[in-house]
DNA sequence: AAAGGACCCAACCGCGTGACA
DNA sequence: GTGTCACGCGGTTGGGTCCTT
């Protein structure tokens, strides 16, 4: 199946827009929605492909976009989804506010990976590096890889339900963020989570992720997490239960918590998946998402706080 | 003040993939 | 099952701006 053109380019501009293209384009998108993207140019009265509409509309021109410098907080945040998602731009921009996927490829591109190698920490591995400048290789601890995965698979999911959210006839409500992981939970990853029995991973072998992503266009994600997510649950659940609180009072739920492999064996996790699990499983399923409600703060100061592997980029950033 | 290098960032390019006929 | 369309994503580019000499 060979590529085919985004659009037919004769007689297309490229190049800069100019401030009437760009109030052509805000016009019509407000009036009528963007619609397919493809013949929008033509009904808004543009001489540019729909591709070109596309970016100058999520990159610049929607409203919702935050402008001017990063904060030193967006940046701590942007370093440490960078450890957990690499180069997936995208996932990392849905988990800042008004910010683009562009923006924060040229602000890592420009900005921080710079910042990380002058820190002596390698801007891929976020590890610090050896004299000779590269990374000291650690292997990536089943638990950590895991971890990670889950992140992402939850990152994209969330990315996909913040786009469907995103129809311009909202007025771009400012929610709190938990209200972003309730919309996971009542999503189909949460779904699969609440209906999710342990049996099912001896006879199913598959994981609530898995089955919650199958049917969802990150499907090559469930194909990694479908290896590992009992063990993916375990590590969640084993985590949780250093955290959670029964009683009712507040609880952490965090990935980035368990990001130290070390901190326990793989066969401590064999050993522990069906008293974990079943914890997962006890999970609150009445929407009552409260214990989440602090997850922002904590995306912005846990790993700081603790011996991760994103502990030397943070510490090292912090120190900066 | 001028020249040239460094930096920044908006925009483009090409690929991967889901949806659909 | 196959081909096409449409879209989103990550990588790259190039022109404008800033900084240094």
């Amino acid at each position: 199946m060979g590529r085919t053109p985004c659009c037919d380019k004769k007689g297309l501009k490229k190049g800069p827009w100019t401030p009437e293209e760009d109030e052509l384009l805000v016009t019509y998108i407000k009036k009528h929605g963007h619609g397919s993207w493809r013949s929008l140019p033509k009904l808004a009265g543009l001489l540019r492909c729909g591709k070109s509409c596309r970016l100058r509309w999520t990159n610049y021109l929607r409203p919702d976009i935050k402008r001017g410098p990063f904060t030193l907080e967006e940046e701590k945040l942007v370093i440490q989804l960078h450890a957990i998602l690499g180069n997936r731009w995208a996932a990392i921009a849905s988990q800042l506010p008004g910010r683009t996927d562009n923006e924060i490829k040229n602000l890592w591109n420009t900005h921080l990976k710079k910042r990380l190698l002058c820190m002596g920490i390698d801007p891929q591995t976020h590890k610090p590096m050896a004299p000779c400048g590269t990374a000291i290789k650690a292997p990536a601890s089943p638990t950590t890889r895991h971890m990670a995965q889950w992140e992402s698979a939850r990152l994209e999911a969330e990315a996909r339900l913040s786009r469907e959210s995103e129809l311009f006839h909202t007025p771009f409500p400012k929610k709190p963020e938990s209200d972003q992981f309730l919309r996971i939970w009542n999503s189909e990853a949460g779904e699969a989570f609440r209906k999710f029995k342990p049996q099912d991973i001896k006879t199913v072998g598959q994981s609530p992720i898995s089955q919650a992503s199958s049917s969802t266009k990150y499907g090559s994600f469930s194909a990694t997490t479908a290896d590992t997510s009992p063990h993916l649950a375990g590590s969640f659940a084993t985590e949780n239960n250093q955290n959670y609180e029964t009683e009712g009072r507040s609880c952490r739920l965090h990935p980035l918590h368990v990001m130290d492999g070390s901190s326990s064996s793989s066969s401590d996790l064999e050993d522990s998946t069906d008293n974990t699990l079943q914890l997962l499983l006890d999970f609150p399923v009445n929407n009552d998402m409260s214990f989440l409600e602090d997850n922002v703060e904590y995306y912005a100061t846990s790993a700081c706080q603790q011996q991760s592997p994103l502990s030397a980029s943070c510490e090292a950033f912090r120190n900066f």
